[in-house]
DNA sequence: GTGGGGTGGCATAGTGGTAA
DNA sequence: TTACCACTATGCCACCCCAC
């Protein structure tokens, strides 16, 4: 998932910042409320985390008002908020506001992250009535479409797997999204890369040749097809089959 | 300290489009 | 048809980081 995470340095935000990494996500963090907003509004994110109990300027304001201008920027990406609020007046009213999720300050990471794992699935589900989102994960064995395994940074397609780097996991999580729609190479810079404001184009096609031969090897039905002088799409054997 | 894996930079080859 | 250019794919090498 590309995520936006908006906090203020502390370690809380450090760990939370590491934790997201960790989990294979492709995290932007912004520290200062106005770029925040900025960035929210003119960039695409899976998944917006508000950490206002981090955010001095948040924290000492009103939490509604504040959420409220970020909810109209977030553009149909999941909204999570961290704030203490004992109140169930003020939680329920930024629920109404489109929040999607709130904890407290002693939350789980682990709840977190699975809470937004599954708010994204249902998100792609309504947005275009994909039986099953990238990352998510399925005890029916006989299912034979290309998933992530996360927990392992792994692609799988029915019983056969394929083990990925940092990297190349998440630029094949950003065409998996794409659903054989063809995403633009600085896009997926973007979201594999989203600590660098540059990077080389061959670092792009080195991931990329990686990643086929992985997909080869593994024998998986997909394969990444190059769009001239845009980008990249993810296209299975069905499609194939259906362009000849 | 060392080895292995991941990553980035550079060089080179291949391909397709375009103009002469 | 040929030369040129832009774009892309791939190989090689060096560096960095992390586990042991």
């Amino acid at each position: 998932m590309r995520i936006l995470l908006i906090a203020a340095d502390s370690v809380q935000t450090r760990y939370l910042s590491k934790a997201l990494t960790e989990a294979a996500h492709s995290l932007e963090c912004q520290t200062e409320w106005r770029d925040a907003i900025f960035v929210a509004s003119s960039e695409r994110f899976d998944a917006v985390v508000l950490h206002a109990n981090a955010f001095e300027d948040i924290a000492n304001a009103d939490i509604v008002s504040s959420v409220r201008e970020l909810a109209g920027h977030t553009r149909g990406a999941t909204l999570a908020v961290i704030a203490d609020l004992p109140d169930p007046a003020v939680r329920s009213e930024l629920l109404w506001l489109g929040v999607d999720a709130c904890f407290t300050r002693q939350f789980s990471f682990m709840e977190l992250h699975e809470r937004l794992r599954r708010l994204d699935a249902l998100r792609i589900k309504r947005r275009d009535g994909a039986p099953r989102a990238p990352g998510e994960t399925s005890r029916d064995t006989t299912d034979d479409t290309l998933k992530l395994d996360a927990s392992a940074r792994a692609a799988v397609q029915g019983d056969r797997r394929a083990a990925l780097s940092r990297h190349e996991f998440m630029v094949l999580e950003c065409l998996l999204r794409a659903r054989e729609a063809t995403m633009e190479r600085a896009e997926m810079t973007r979201y594999a890369w989203p600590d660098k404001d540059e990077i080389n184009p061959a670092g792009v096609n080195l991931v990329i040749s990686h990643l086929r031969k992985k997909l080869d090897a593994a024998c998986f039905d997909v394969r990444i097809e190059t769009v001239a002088g845009v980008g990249y799409r993810l296209v299975t054997s069905r499609a194939m089959q259906r362009a000849c």
